[in-house]
DNA sequence: GTGTTAAAGTGGGATGAAGTGGGATAAAAT
DNA sequence: ATTTTATCCCACTTCATCCCACTTTAACAC
């Protein structure tokens, strides 16, 4: 298992659907996925296994903390259950296209054991501006 | 086990497909390789082994540090899986041909755990200027 | 040296998959 | 009931993958 990986660009269509990249239907078990958003920057899709860690997270966050049933509130009303269709296609709910920023084009990055969606130009612009690897690189990749 | 060495020079023809050296062909467990980019001046090909390590890595870092997963989000979007096809050749994405500045002729070169991807007027030009032992040598080879 | 065989690299056509658009049907909301 | 929204189905187009063939190089035998 290598993980997601990679960048896919596809078209929204006027019903608000989009093709889900083949590779990351092949990666992932089929099924239902979860799409949220926690970063103003762009929306998070959740592979079964992954939401497993995170569900468990946010839970006991909401346990342990005197207002984390705040935030996981925030959390869960923005999400949706997703899955592909015959075609291979997702519906992304409005609420989250406009939180997200999305309109005709849509970025799919793979992130290991996420997907994430993105504005390609707001995708552009924080790849070019914030990243900086302060000398992780060489421990990283070393 | 003696680890990836020499350097091979072939052609991309017009798809975009490049022979993949038999050697490292032989030498690597067959299946999926890790192609992504994190210098500017050439790609990196990660044999499933070698990248488990660096994907473990990266997920740590996302983990520990606050911008972590911009940094991820950087190398993993630059990347791709491939796997050389019934005739040993894969398939470099257009964005990581553009990335690295590769056209018509493409030089791999055997780096042990890895192999690197270069422009080979991009090569000769850092191998002859940029490198320098820095007393290192004795301490490597002796 | 000459001829033969095998392996490796390169080129191009054909098949199938993937992405995209739109209509028809069903479900939900107003 | 009517409008809106979602799901399913079918059709078209494009691109990637597979497959086959040619050329070159290397290895070996004679």
């Amino acid at each position: 298992m290598l993980g997601l990986l990679g960048r896919h660009q596809f078209r929204i269509d006027e019903k608000g659907r989009v093709s889900f990249p083949s590779a990351f239907r092949r990666a992932v078990s089929s099924g239902p996925l979860v799409l949220l958003q926690w970063q103003k920057t762009h929306l998070d899709l959740y592979p079964a296994e992954t939401w497993e860690r995170i569900r468990q997270n946010l839970l006991d966050h909401r346990k342990r903390q005197q207002d984390g049933g705040a935030y996981l509130r925030r959390i869960t009303s923005s999400a949706a259950e997703v899955e592909p269709d015959g075609s291979g296609r997702i519906l992304i709910p409005g609420w989250l296209r406009e939180g997200a920023g999305l309109a005709q084009a849509v970025l799919f990055i793979g992130a290991v054991d996420r997907i994430e969606i993105w504005n390609p130009a707001g995708f552009e612009k924080q790849a070019v501006s914030e990243v900086s690897d302060d000398g992780f690189a060489a421990q990283i990749f070393g």
